[in-house]
DNA sequence: GCAGCAAATTGTACGATGTACAACGACACT
DNA sequence: AGTGTCGTTGTACATCGTACAATTTGCTGC
């Protein structure tokens, strides 16, 4: 006796069926965001997504071609507006100061999108031209051209992501209990001959240093370093310039 | 009628049950590498897997605790030993330099598993204490310490990930013919009005920048963009030398 | 040699998931 | 009223991860 596929939440009283659509495209977006920022990637899938819009699974389907599109919308929601605003007077470095800020706090108001971003990103701030002429005329007032300007660009673009993927991709899922207790306790016992700086300096870096890390970046942002990163990566584009 | 459940490859003689097991911990890791190569991630299946290693699916289970776990091993071989050897009278800066190469080199060998990266790697490079120690001894040598060696270690795993995850992550799958020449297009659509120093470089970016490309890193690799950004990445930890 | 045990694999089965596809209702315009 | 299109319901299925029981095989102590 299979049970019947589970009904739409039969309480809100949606708009009957063509007259004003229940859905759409925007609608489930903001859905499937929703859903992840709740319950993770890992865990997202089209019938929950479906119930909490209190319609049938394939429904959904009308609005959106498959389930990536929808991930792939919800990276580009995320980071839509990332591009910060020119300002007049505007000194390259503030410039990319507010950018590497603001992309870092797209990310932490939805940490569970980090790890979508990797997988998506080539294709993805879906050629957002103000993004990439934000960039652009950043280096270039600095001073770049040519193959340096490309050299500058791409390694914008590689800093920006590199940092922030790594703080808030989530740890090692679900057992987190154990699991970080396994890995401070691997730290405990690490051997100052065979490593003798990262055992010099482990109270430094304990939890405060990729791979040595049992929290993510929602529970323990790496505030300092980035604010250093971002201050490396700004040197490193100042050694470009000549 | 259902199919009977696909018998193993009848062909390759096994050896028989126990004697000498016909799998391994590593003949899966070592098979599931392979069939990512060959097929993606996104592609890789337990059935194909057990198909590839001439046994029932279930039989890996014997070996390996689920398919997450497989993946992790398999990112953990493809970068296995990317910290370079010490040598005698190692300049702080050639060490790096070495590591990055390495990096970058190990994701090409297997460009199919560097979406992987992101989303494993915060656990990932399993606590591998040699490349730790390997990144915090040059940055000592370089003369950081305290809060700035943290600092500096954290930009340079940042940097590493960065610029090779997105130079091989896949595009957009699939129907690359199609998607192709639509990047292309909307790449000759840029309104020089809006987008000036876009327009203004567009011959220059066209495929060698992130965003702008329609080729994968295995096929169109960013090698001068990256020498450049390793360049780029020294200088900013000279930077935080005071 | 043989009983029994453990290791490793075969086979079966099931629930979750993505998605195709065929109704079907509701409004919009004739 | 008739008809077509939009948006949704409802059904159905193939694929996949994995639990679990049955079975085979070699190894060990007797």
């Amino acid at each position: 006796m299979p049970s019947p596929p589970r009904p739409p939440r039969a309480t809100a009283a949606r708009k009957s069926a063509a007259s004003k659509p229940a859905l759409s495209r925007e609608r489930v977006i903001e859905a499937a965001l929703a859903e992840i920022d709740e319950r993770g990637v890992a865990a997202f899938n089209l019938r929950n997504l479906a119930e909490r819009l209190a319609v049938y699974p394939t429904a959904v389907y009308w609005h959106v071609p498959n389930k990536t599109a929808i991930l792939a919308e919800v990276v580009a929601v995320v980071f839509r507006d990332v591009a910060p605003q020119q300002r007049k007077n505007d000194d390259w470095r503030s410039y990319l100061r507010r950018l590497f800020q603001r992309y870092r706090e797209s990310a932490r108001r939805h940490p569970n999108v980090a790890p979508l971003v990797a997988a998506h990103l080539v294709g993805n701030l879906r050629i957002d031209f103000d993004f990439v002429e934000g960039v652009l005329a950043a280096l270039s007032a600095a001073g770049l051209a040519g193959a340096r300007l490309v050299a500058g660009y791409n390694a914008v673009v590689a800093a920006l992501i590199g940092f922030v993927i790594q703080e808030f991709s989530p740890l090692p899922e679900a057992d987190t209990e154990q699991w970080q207790s396994a890995v401070q306790q691997r730290l405990l016992g690490v051997d100052p001959a065979a490593h003798p700086v990262l055992a010099a300096n482990l109270p430094l870096l304990a939890n405060k240093a990729f791979i040595l890390r049992w929290q993510n970046g929602s529970e323990a942002p790496l505030d300092d370093s980035y604010a250093s990163f971002v201050e490396q990566v700004l040197a490193g584009l100042e050694s470009l310039r000549e």
